[in-house]
Formats: structure tokens, C-alpha cells, sequence
DNA sequence: GTTTTTCCAGTACGATTGCAATGCAAAAAC
DNA sequence: GTTTTTGCATTGCAATCGTACTGGAAAAAC
């Protein structure tokens, strides 16, 4: 077998460019020309690694879906006490620095893509359900171990808090509507983050 | 004075075919000819009434923000208690019906370049912060009356209710995190409104 | 009638697009 | 050494892009 490269980590440098490109252009200036400039490489070469354009924006969909997915699961430590250990995912996903605003830009750029040609998503996206169901089990062992602190003879549970399933679904989506208003400049990166935090108050008990 | 026509309303109709355009194929697709074609002009009657293909897409981009502002007036019922108004306010962000669902995807298309050029959007988007301060307000009157009908004598005010402006931020952000969720199907209608309500349930006493 | 101004269809042009095709360097296989 | 397979640079092509331009129909002004 003749000269061999890390296709993968080829594939990955290419789609890092076109992130860039989109992050900073749009995806309406993502073209193989300036994706290959971006890379510093020849459009011969993008095109030896991606059968054509779809490939890949498929390939950098995913690549952005990994990296989030990622960020999420090395922010895990399973050490704190559940609300801070959501806290920490939550805050993942606030594009709070440069490095997330350019993944933000990206991912919002997917988005309407996604919203738009739903084939390519539904085929390449991860399943957003285990991570809600994940977010609403420490919900609940939260609220449990509320409950035991509080003792026998205390008042019953408040009324007017959320099941945790619908709770967690409401944290994962204010986490992502913040992050676009941050984006775009409709809201403030310090109001965002009091009004995520208020909403983990009443989330967990 | 020759043969004298409505100028806003030939924009708006163009507009309006951009909208589709984007709504079902993305803006990458949105070329003068594409528009032209779907609106059912010439390119050269598009050339006449915008200058170039940016003013046609800011004219387009603000036409989508009006068209959201007007239906949020229009379904402003004075009459019901604040949590029903703003109830009624949040369902119009939901991308619930057909028209909705169109508007949403191009809204959504269009919060990608707004992130990425911010000197249009800063130029035409409208400023959302009348919106949340009277949603913030709503919350407030609506607590006072809750706390008024509790009687002198109740327990004071519960602890972990989040204060009115961060809600009222929380409540608009999760609003739009729950429709474009929707619109890349990541969550189904009925959860969106249930996490919805679940939401109006503790921002309002 | 003529004139003048607006409205718009049509065409042309240079740039850019996605993609196919060609060709060659380099490295493993022999 | 030769052969063979892979990695990539380059070029070319048809299509589409935004925009400039031309010309004429139509209606108000005269």
C-alpha cells in the first residue's frame, strides 16, 4: 500500500475551516474554493476526501454536533451535587468565549440548515433524547434528597414546580435560546447567565 | 406623473416570495432569479425596486420581524389576567401551524446571518427590550395581586420564585429555544408547550 | 397630439460556483 | 530495478451568480 494518511484527521482539518468559514461568513459563502483556501490546501485535495459538497457539510455537522457533545461529556464531574453538575453542562452550552462563539456561529448556521433539509439532519445529528433524560434524573434525585433534608413533620412538597421531564426539556432549550440571543446581540451575556441560574433554582427544588 | 404604483406593496410581495424561498431551501438558495421566479416577476422588476440583492434581503429580514411584532400586538387581549396574556404572547413564537412554521424557518435563516452580519441586523432588527419589560411588568402586577388575595396574615413570599426581569428574559429565550427546537423536530409540539406552561407556572406566582 | 417620466422585460458580461477529468509524485509491493 | 496504488495539484466546463445596460410600453403632464 503506497503513502497512507489519517484520513479522518484530514477530513477533520478540512471541516474545521469550513466551521471557520461559516462561523465568519455564513453558510451561504461556504464553497469548496473558500473552504480549501481556509485550510490552507488545494480544492483537489477537498475534493479527494468528500464525494461532493453535501458530504461535506454533512461531515462538518457532525463534526460540530461531536464537539459539542464532547465539551458536554468532559464537563462532567460526577462529584458535585446534581444542580451544579447540570449547571456546569448548561453553562457548556453559552457561547461565553471566542472559541464557543465561533462553534456558536457554526452550529447556528447548522441549524437553519437542519431546519431546512431535514434528511442530512435526521441522518448525521445525535439523538437529543438521553441527555434530557440524563438532566431529568438528577432532577429528581435532587428534589429526593430535598425532601429527606426537610424531615418527616415538614411541609409537603411546593406546588407549582415543574415535573423534571418538562423541566429539563425547559432547561436544554432556554440554554440553547440564550445562546442565540447572545449571538445575536439581543441579550446580554451576564443577563443570560442570571437568568439560566434562576431557572436552575426552580428547577431543583 | 406616469403610471404610478404601490412601492411597498410590490417590495412586500417580493419579500414575501424571499421568505418561501429561504423558508424551503435555505438562504443559500435566495438569488434575484430564484425570487424573481417564485414571486412570479421578471428579475429585471426586482432590480427596479431594490438596489441591490443586500436591501432586498434586509428589506426581507425586517419584513419577517414586523410581520412577528404585528401578530404580537394583534394578540394582545387586555382583557384576560397578565399569565393569559403572556401566554398568549409566548404561543405566537411557537411555530405551531403551517404559516408559523414558514415564518419560523425563515426567521431561523435569518438569525444565522443576523449573528454573522451584525450591521444589518443592528440597523433593521427591532429593539427587544419593550417586549420584556412588559412581560417583566405583567409578572410583577400579576404577583401583587396573588400576594394581595394570600391575606395579611399568610406566609410571606416564597423563596426561589425568580425575580421578574430574569423571567421574564427566561420565559422570551426558552419561547424561541423551543421553536426552532421544534422546527428541527429535536422536540415535539406537545413538549414545547407543556415545558412552556410549566414555565409560565412558576415565573407567575 | 407631443413630451416626459416611471415601470419593467430582456440581454449581456465577468465572476464564481460544483464537479469531472487529467496528470504526476511518492510510497508500498514485487 | 519495475509495477501498482494512493494522494493530490491543476485545468476545464457548464451552470449560475449579481449587476449593468438597453429598449420599449404605458400613463400622467402639457
Amino acid at each position: 500500500m503506497p503513502k497512507t494518511v489519517d484520513h479522518h484527521a484530514r477530513r477533520t482539518r478540512i471541516a474545521d475551516a469550513l466551521i471557520r468559514v461559516a462561523a465568519r461568513q455564513g453558510l451561504e459563502a461556504v464553497s469548496l474554493r473558500q473552504v480549501a483556501a481556509e485550510a490552507g490546501v488545494s480544492t483537489g485535495m477537498v475534493q479527494h476526501y468528500f464525494r461532493d459538497k453535501n458530504a461535506m457539510m454533512a461531515f462538518a455537522l457532525r463534526a460540530v454536533a461531536e464537539r459539542v457533545q464532547d465539551r458536554l461529556e468532559q464537563a462532567r464531574p460526577d462529584t458535585l451535587p446534581p444542580k451544579e453538575s447540570v449547571r456546569g453542562f448548561l453553562m457548556q452550552l453559552l457561547p461565553l468565549d471566542g472559541e464557543r462563539a465561533v462553534e456558536g456561529k457554526a452550529a447556528l448556521a447548522f441549524q437553519a440548515h437542519a431546519a431546512v433539509h431535514s434528511d442530512v439532519a435526521g441522518a448525521v445529528l445525535p439523538d437529543p433524547e438521553p441527555l434530557r433524560a440524563h438532566i431529568a434524573d438528577l432532577i429528581r434525585s435532587a428534589r429526593a434528597e430535598g425532601a429527606k433534608q426537610a424531615g418527616a413533620g415538614g411541609a409537603p412538597a411546593r406546588s407549582k414546580v415543574p415535573a423534571p421531564y418538562p423541566a429539563a426539556v425547559a432547561l436544554l432549550a432556554l440554554a440553547e435560546g440564550l445562546g442565540t440571543q447572545i449571538l445575536t446581540r439581543e441579550c446580554s451575556p451576564e443577563d443570560a447567565v442570571t437568568a439560566l441560574d434562576a431557572q436552575l433554582d426552580t428547577a431543583f427544588g
